[in-house]
Formats: C-alpha cells, sequence, structure tokens
DNA sequence: GGCAGTCCATTCGTATACGCACGATCCAAC
DNA sequence: GTTGGATCGTGCGTATACGAATGGACTGCC
C-alpha cells in the first residue's frame, strides 16, 4: 500500500515559467520550420547565418556570443552551414585559433527570402496576442535578459 | 569582388520573439539546473515526474500530451526516470499497445524537494521583472498557446 | 626569453526535441 | 470474423544545447 500521496498541494505546472517558455519556444520553431521548406533553415541556423550575413566577417567564437550559443554548438551550427556553402571559414594569420567566416554569395541570395520566412513565423507567434500585447511581450521578453 | 550586402535593412535579430524565446528558455534552464544540485533533475525530467505524481497513474503517451512532449521525446525523459527507480512501468491488460506509469516511493519522496527547487528556478528567472511585470508576462505567455 | 594564465576551437558524453517508419494492437464498420 | 483505419510505443536519423576535457595559440608579466 503506498502513502497517501504527500503532494505539494497547490502546485501547477501550466504556471510555471520553464514549463511556458518550453512551449512557446517549441511552437515558434515548429511555425518556423513550416514556413520555411523553401530555404531549409532551422531557427538556429537562420540565426547564425543572419548574423554572419550582417557581420561580414566574424570570429566562430564571437558569432556564438551574438546569437547566444556555447563554442559547443555553434561548432555544428557552422560545420552544417559550410556544408551547405553558405559561409567560408578561413583563418586569421594574426591570430591562428581563431576560425574567421563570412557569408558566401548563396548566403547573400537566400537570406532575403530567409529574413521574410522569419518575419512571417515571428507573426505567426505572435498571433494569439493583440498588437498592444505584442509589443508588450516584446519588451517584457527582453528584460528577460 | 563581392556584390554590395543586399541587406534586409532594418533587421535586428534581437526583436525576434524565436530569438528571444530560445534565449529566455536557455536562461531559465541554466537557473534549474543551478538550484537543482540535491535531486538532479532536468526541467524536462521534473516536468514529467511532477505530472506523473500528479496523477499517479499515467500512460506514456497520455502524459507526453500532458507535459507537451512527443511520444519519441518522453520515451527518452521516461527511460531515465525509470533507470533512476522514480518511475514504474507497468501494462494494462484491457491495451497491451499502453505503458501504464505510476511513481515509485523514492518519486514520492523526491518530489517535494524539486517542487521547491522549482519555485526557487521561477522566481530567480523571473526576478529581473517587477511583481506586476511578472503576472503580466505569465499571462501573456500563457496565452500564447 | 620564459612562464602562467587566458582564449579558441574541437571532441566526447548526455539530454532534449522531432520527423519518419515500423510492428503490435485496438476498434469500428461491415 | 475480418478487415481497414487509428493509436501506442519504439527505433533511427538529425539538430540543438551544454559541461568537461584537450591541444594549440596568444598575452602579460617578470
Amino acid at each position: 500500500m503506498s502513502s497517501p500521496p504527500p503532494l505539494p498541494e497547490d502546485f501547477r505546472l501550466e504556471d510555471h515559467v520553464g514549463f511556458l517558455l518550453r512551449k512557446a519556444h517549441q511552437r515558434h520553431a515548429s511555425l518556423f520550420v513550416d514556413v520555411s521548406a523553401e530555404h531549409a533553415l532551422t531557427p538556429t541556423q537562420f540565426a547564425a547565418l543572419q548574423k554572419v550575413v550582417e557581420l561580414g566577417k566574424v570570429t566562430q567564437n564571437h558569432l556564438g556570443r551574438q546569437v547566444a550559443m556555447d563554442p559547443a554548438t555553434i561548432q555544428g551550427v557552422i560545420r552544417r552551414l559550410t556544408l551547405r556553402g553558405l559561409i567560408v571559414r578561413t583563418h586569421d594569420p594574426m591570430d591562428r585559433r581563431t576560425a574567421v567566416l563570412a557569408p558566401t554569395e548563396e548566403a547573400y541570395a537566400l537570406i532575403a527570402t530567409a529574413v521574410a520566412c522569419a518575419q512571417r513565423a515571428h507573426a505567426k507567434a505572435l498571433s494569439p496576442l493583440s498588437p498592444e500585447e505584442q509589443t508588450a511581450f516584446l519588451a517584457l521578453l527582453r528584460k528577460m535578459g
């Protein structure tokens, strides 16, 4: 016979930030992939590629910090983008530790489409909220750090 | 010579829900692990285990729907919790397809501590926001689906 | 010049997360 | 009673994500 469950009363998983953030993040990722059939980038790959295009020439580590990916993670993302011919890796003769990344012509060709898709995913993800709520939500999210 | 970057002007990755949600989610996960040394559950494992304790007896698939994990994902989570002796898997003689899950005594012993840790992580994650902002943020997050 | 501390990228191991396909089972309709 | 569709769990492949350890390279400081 089990002891009667000494349940932490009133605990509701559904009210916890962690649970809600996980669900919201999954939902956005799913929407992003749905609208991205054309370029077939994941949200993570898009973030990295967009930043490389914006910066033109970055160190792998520095890129990771810009897009919030640790060195172990960015390594795989860059490898896949390089395999697809969207990024070239060179080396800084001044600092032989670093991998210097730059976008290819294919990246420039792809990024406009990808940005449009990202904006559609953005809008879809926020669509349950009114315009004012969307603004407030984004402001709070930014403040979450 | 590269063509002058036909950059989608004014695009700011940092203003996109996907990017902000990914960062916020990572931050919470990191805080959760920090305060969870004692029970060593990941946020995902905690969610699953808490739900099993709450429901007492669930089908694996049904649990997955409750905690927003697809069948392939919940399978691994349950396997690890079972290996740790926190969950037992039995079978419903009425439906031989299903795996019926139930919490063990160890789960009951662990869950109170784990809930307290989860609440600390919750509070820490929300700490950049004022109490009013926290309420508003959670409401909006819930509305995001 | 040399050495300690730091920084960069990679690798390994583990944990989510999901699409897909599969075998087993159940159920509804015939 | 059989058969066709749905459901359940699993296995495989791929992509994030991160801690820890490693090897190579730089930088300060003496």
